[in-house]
RNA sequence: GGCUCCGUAGCUUAAUGGAUAGAGCAUCUGACUACGGAUCAGAAGGUUAGAGGUUCGAGUCCUCUCGGAGUCACCA
């Protein structure tokens, strides 16, 4: 039982004896005490007010002597407002301490045999991870880590969009141009590579394009359809994609090469099985780079067609209709929402069959209770209507299912466009956080760079790509993000730097400990605990709770906070207090205690972050 | 237009319905010849877009208005 639980009960039961109404103890508000008043928790008085008939202090004075008197941990109280601020005695802190300490998995905790899984990712295959992939990435892994801390079983998924007309594109193009180029014999990552021969596909459908438009035809077609006063510039434009349907030669070839590939031509099948696979190698480094692994891969070649038995099953269960024309459409008006189709009427599946077919197979596969998608805040319409849909067929985990729907990541010039060539490749920004991070170091200490050139090269990395990680898991998911290069590299402030800094100095600290062969044992006996150092220990009590918000809410920068908070409120305790300098035994032993079990947590809260501490700065 | 989300200091942001809205960046002023200054202390910066309402208490909940984004495909 934690804390804040004893402490509820506790005053359900002051109610009860005092006033004689029985209450909730989920219902008794509990806090943190703020720092400008002394105390550590608070209970809020005002809902007893009426109960208790008194004013709030008065009653805030009699549950607290209630409480002082009934919980060993209640030491003292005052009240203040309405507000009870309650004082733990040292005897609690310094169990709390020593928990922390041995406990190497404080934070987490005990496995509840209940089973999530989460998808994130979820590439195309024709081109290479861009800036938005990496917060989908940082979030999925975060994520994960979280519900593990808290006590889940998580399987890491994505589902690979490997098939379509957009790989086509890019399998069209290397055909008819590559040469018999591969990525082996001109050296480009595969997902590069091929990525390549997709933005030279539309470039050559673009060159077709321009040069039809100068056709008699396209003309006559012009002077035929342009509403009053349309450009012929814009008309076109509007045109394109009819134009590549009914006209474009190359569009024409897409369209067989997909039939072809649905067909299962062996030649078109080999070609894209060996293009696919030049695109993974490539992502596999991508995310080896950015530390994120998964458990489980779904293609979506294998899934597509999935999701026909569920339609049969809704028509069964009068959730589906069917139109004259034979297509399967559910209504959802009556929740608010439109009608959606779910079976076209040649029978063939749309986007959202695929992923009811998907999520009873995953279900099948894993026994999932819950699941969780990463997926932009562009799909929040479809998740809607996917949950729902799912909910109506009554699907066992129905209740269990949650859109971790996050913003578009844009640039200060706007929105990420691949036509105008403003998309941030993952890989080439994962590199540039690194190399700012090595010109960063350079400029500040050349003791550093003489001794054992490895563990400093990977020092920086982590540094780097520590800074990246925070800047992109500190705000709320459901926030757009501005992304700003220079920001996202700083290392002073509220950064992964700070952060890890502080780590450092606890490992500096931790060093000479051991070298000098320091005795920790009378920390037990110190209780004069000072406001820096109260504070702290304060702010690592809240850790285990922090993780079960972060994961109650799925989201990481509850995370992120946390550890900026604990770093912060690190750094202040070590420029106010001598640790090995400390007046007594018993003081040092303390800190030094202290410096460690916050070093755990810190070090354990990153590591939700996907971000690692670096051995020195 | 319907639905969803967002609007907090110059900028980026925090705050299970609780106390004087908390940080970072940028600006200005300071800090021990001491455990590492990627640090710390301080100043300045706010009508939480606006107006009503619910509540002992509202940045948070409700209604309306304004501004921004997304979506409203038999695309994925």
């Amino acid at each position: 039982m934690t804390i804040i639980e004893t402490l509820q009960n506790a005053v359900v039961r002051a109610v009860e004896q005092l006033y004689g109404e029985t209450f909730e103890p989920g219902k008794v508000q509990i806090n943190t005490t703020p720092a400008e008043f002394t105390g550590d928790y608070t209970v809020v008085i005002f809902p007893f007010v009426k109960i208790a008939k008194k004013a709030p202090d008065a009653a805030g004075a009699e549950i607290g002597g209630f409480l002082q008197e009934n919980v060993p941990e209640v030491q003292g109280f005052n009240t203040i407002k309405g507000f009870l601020n309650l004082e733990l005695g040292t005897a609690y802190w310094q169990h709390f301490l020593q928990t922390a300490l041995s406990d190497t998995g404080f934070g987490r905790q005990p496995r509840n045999g209940r089973k999530v899984m989460v998808e994130y990712s979820s590439p195309n295959t024709n081109k290479p991870l861009h800036l938005g992939h990496v917060r989908n990435c940082l979030l999925g892994w975060s994520c994960s880590r979280i519900l593990d801390a808290a006590g889940y079983d998580v399987v890491k998924t994505q589902i690979v969009n490997d098939r379509g007309v957009a790989i086509c594109k890019s399998m069209l193009a290397w055909q008819k141009f590559a040469e018999g180029k591969t990525p082996g014999s001109t050296g480009i990552k595969g997902d590069h590579f091929v990525g390549d021969y997709y933005v030279l596909f539309e470039n050559k459908t673009k060159e077709e394009y321009e040069s039809w438009q100068q056709t008699p035809a396209a003309k006559a077609l012009y002077a035929e359809k342009h509403k009053p006063d349309q450009p012929e510039k814009d008309f076109f434009k509007e045109y394109k994609n009819k134009w590549f349907n009914d006209h474009s030669r190359l569009g024409a070839e897409v369209r067989d090469m997909l039939l072809r590939w649905e067909a299962g031509d062996p030649d078109t099948v080999a070609l894209w099985q060996q293009m696919n696979n030049w695109v993974y190698a490539g992502f596999d480094e991508t995310y080896a780079k950015l530390g994120v692994a998964f458990d489980k891969l779904y293609y979506e070649s294998d899934t597509y067609l999935l999701g026909k038995d569920i339609v049969d099953d809704g028509l069964q269960k009068g959730a589906f209709f069917r139109k004259e024309d034979g297509s399967v459409w559910v209504d959802l008006t009556d929740a608010g929402y439109d009608q959606k189709v779910v079976l076209r009427a040649d029978g063939t599946s749309v986007y959202i069959t695929q992923d009811l077919g998907t999520a009873r197979m995953r279900y099948h596969d894993f026994n999932c209770e819950k699941m969780v998608y990463v997926v932009a805040d562009e799909q929040n319409y479809h998740f809607i209507v996917l949950f729902e849909v799912l909910k109506r067929l009554g699907e066992p985990y129905a209740d269990g299912l949650h859109h971790l729907s996050y913003g578009l990541v844009e640039l200060p010039t706007g929105r990420m466009k691949t036509r105008e060539g403003t998309v941030v490749d993952a890989d080439d920004l994962i590199d540039e956080v690194v190399n700012l991070a090595w010109e960063n170091a350079r400029e500040r200490d050349t003791e550093l760079t003489d001794v054992d050139p490895a563990g400093r090269a990977e020092d920086i990395r982590r540094i780097g790509l520590g800074a990246l990680k925070f800047y992109m898991t500190k705000v709320n998911p459901r926030k757009k993000m501005i992304f700003n290069p220079e920001e996202s590299v700083d290392l002073q402030g509220q950064t992964g730097p700070y952060i890890q800094y502080s780590h450092v100095r606890i490992n500096g600290l931790m060093q000479r400990v051991e070298k000098e062969g320091v005795d920790l044992a009378p920390a037990k006996n110190y209780t004069a605990y000072r406001p820096e150092e109260k504070e702290l220990l304060k702010a690592l009590h809240e850790y285990p709770n922090t993780v079960l918000a972060a994961a109650r809410e799925y989201d990481p920068s509850h995370i992120a906070n946390y550890c900026y908070n604990l770093a912060k409120s690190y750094h202040r305790f070590w420029h106010e207090l001598s640790i090995f300098n400390a007046d007594s035994a018993q003081a040092k032993a303390f800190r030094l205690v202290l410096s460690r079990a916050v070093g755990q947590a810190l070090k354990s809260g990153m590591e939700l972050l996907g971000i690692e501490m670096p051995e020195r700065m």
